[in-house]
RNA sequence: GGGCGAUUAGCUCAGUUGGAUAGAGUGCUGGCCUCCGAAGCCAGAUGCCGCGAGUUCGAAUCUCGCAUCGCCCA
């Protein structure tokens, strides 16, 4: 409908000027906004003030002959108006509204879905934990961010892979390697101090015990460094078969697993580095290797090769990203911890350096979660393993709330989670609103097949009856699900979604509360069992999107 | 010390990329189940959009200072 309104506009304007009324004009961004105030009409543009100081012209006089200038073909235009310093005003016919209906019906699981990605390639990498603890409450609001991300591209016509970058290099691995084998020797009767850099948690006694009960003490006595090595490969793999179920409980797949380990088996990092040391973006001090990122905008040249000879994570990093676009990706989404936003210019530099426009890289910065208990904060620290992991709050406030918490804010600012609030079922917790509003339509979908009323499909139906004004409304923000679907999938924010289910959802239980939906009244029945019914279909939809379960009952 | 981000109702936060009278949840007060699910609905109060300037027809939104908080880096 928005696209319509504007093309509407943007044909005004040609006719305009090619009649000599307005002079040429840069309309390459013609704004139409659903305006907050109804009497304002259905949509607005305000092109005639944006037009005025190009044109030379009294805005209002611009907005007139817009007005006088536009073709309404399909006759949808109830009227026009302009209003306060040159806006205009669209009111579309409520037939025009309601005809919408029809086209929800025939879409069905599809509704919602725009074309806005044409098929583009792209990967969303996120999670990417290295594989040296079980995944926290940090990690999961992370997860669930690039999950629905993922959702809302594809809704949009992308075609997406979703990626796991698995950090098993470096110094964090070896301590897991070195942890597992202090707690292994600790078992078997020696006094151990942990250093610091250990992991302490119970797991790692787990997996250690695991080794003793299959083979026995026999490294007490084997090359400690080889050990390290080989008791590194057990825990990583072990720890990340867990974290992978962990993920798949809270409804979260990825398509691809990536090692950092195979771009060093594979040479990709050191043809990286020759690859720009040739281009001269790689220079030597003499003991280190240094990347130039300030020549792209970086505050200060990066070590890629450390004086011990040792790749830095960045240069892998690069590596990995010039991979992803081996692969054929044409955009990339990364989805970081909020604390690693300094790492940003740094890997914008390294693709650019390699001939890859930045844009290309879209990064999405999470945000911490502050974790409450009844209003009080949670401590937490990996380290001497307390930590409140995904499974614990998978298992104390389930998938669903869990979820759904996590999408109602901006990723990029802070999130209260509050586990008491969050596994209340009550109207405290936002996600029941949502599917109490589906689970009501179910069951009067239900009533009326009891009471042997058919549901009706759109050409049984006399759509003019529905006329109340909540029911203008409702149809009008069905309407515009897939703008919603089209600019969140835009700006990769997915809390776009949370906040209109919940306003769909609160419109929906006003009218319910105002309105018999079965009734006397057999054409109203049908035609208000209909219009539920494409509500419920649209709760599905973006329920789906959001991972989120949509029940009949409750 | 340098960089990035934040600051909106008592609290937690949205604000459609510069639009018309700034919104929601929660909390507070009062009302609504003989009736399709009260996990719901209706009504009511609350704002120096951190402070100060600038840009223009128009600023919570853009620019520059200042303050406070958070994070990153040395």
């Amino acid at each position: 409908m928005k696209n319509k309104i504007a093309l509407l506009i943007e044909n005004a304007v040609k006719t305009s000027v090619k009649k000599g009324l307005l002079p040429e004009a840069d309309i390459s961004r013609v704004e139409v906004e659903v305006p907050a105030n109804p009497a304002h009409g259905d949509y607005a543009t305000n092109i005639a003030l944006m037009l005025a100081s190009s044109a030379k012209q009294n805005p209002r006089k611009i907005a007139q002959t817009l007005q006088a200038n536009l073709k309404d073909k399909e006759n949808i235009i109830e009227k026009t108006q302009i209003a306060g310093p040159g806006f205009i005003n669209f009111f579309i016919k409520d037939d025009v509204w309601r005809k919408t209906l029809q086209n929800i019906e025939e879409q069905k699981d599809n509704y919602g879905r725009v074309n806005t990605g044409g098929g583009k390639k792209v990967q969303v990498e996120f999670v990417s934990a290295n594989p040296t603890g079980p995944l926290h409450i940090g990690h999961a609001r992370g997860a669930v961010v690039g999950d629905v991300i993922t959702n809302l591209l594809k809704t949009a016509g992308y075609n997406v892979s979703k990626e796991y970058y698995i950090n098993d290099a470096g110094n964090q691995m070896n301590n897991l390697g070195k942890s597992v084998l202090l707690r292994y020797r600790e078992i078997l009767g020696e006094k151990i101090e942990f250093p610091e850099n250990c992991y302490l948690g119970d797991y790692i006694k787990e997996i250690a015990e695991n080794i003793i009960k299959k083979e026995g003490n026999k490294y007490l006595t084997t090359n400690q460094e080889e050990t390290i090595r080989s008791f590194t490969g057990i825990a990583g793999r072990i720890i990340l078969a867990e974290i992978k179920i962990d993920l798949r409980d809270f409804g979260v797949t990825f398509d691809e697993y990536f090692s950092e380990n195979e771009l060093y088996k594979d040479e990709s990092v050191n043809k990286i580095l020759e690859g720009l040391k040739k281009k001269g973006f790689v220079y030597s001090d003499g003991e280190t290797l240094w990347f130039k990122s300030t020549g792209f905008g970086d505050e200060k040249d990066r070590v890629v090769v450390r004086k011990s000879g040792e790749p830095t994570y960045f240069a892998a990093d690069i590596a990995y990203h010039q991979n992803k676009f081996s692969r054929g990706f044409e955009m990339l989404v990364d989805i970081w911890g909020a604390d690693h936003h300094g790492y940003m210019p740094r890997l914008w530099a390294g693709i650019s350096a390699l001939g890859h426009d930045k844009n290309k890289l879209k990064i999405i910065l999470v945000q911490l979660v502050n974790l409450l208990r009844g209003g009080e904060p949670v401590a937490m620290s990996t380290r001497s393993g307390e930590f409140v992991t995904l499974r614990k709050v998978l298992d104390e406030v389930g998938k669903d709330a869990a979820r759904y918490n996590f999408l109602m804010r901006r990723s990029d600012s802070h999130l209260d989670f509050d586990l008491e609030v969050a596994k209340k079922q009550s109207t405290e917790n936002p996600v029941y609103y949502v599917q109490y509003a589906h689970a009501r339509i179910c069951s009067i979908l239900k009533m009326a097949e009891e009471r042997g009323i058919a549901l009706p499909d759109y050409t049984h139906i006399k759509p003019g009856i529905l006329g109340e004004p909540e029911e203008m409304n409702m149809i009008k923000m069905m309407a515009r699900f897939p703008e919603i679907i089209e600019g969140a999938a835009r700006t990769l924010e997915p809390h776009r979604i949370t906040f209109y289910l919940n306003e769909l959802a609160g419109i929906f239980h006003s009218y319910y509360n105002k309105n018999k939906v079965i009734s006397d009244n057999d054409a109203l029945t049908a035609a208000r069992l209909f219009l539920v019914k494409m509500v419920r279909l649209i709760l599905q939809n973006a329920l789906n999107i959001l991972g989120v379960k949509a029940p009949e009952k409750m």
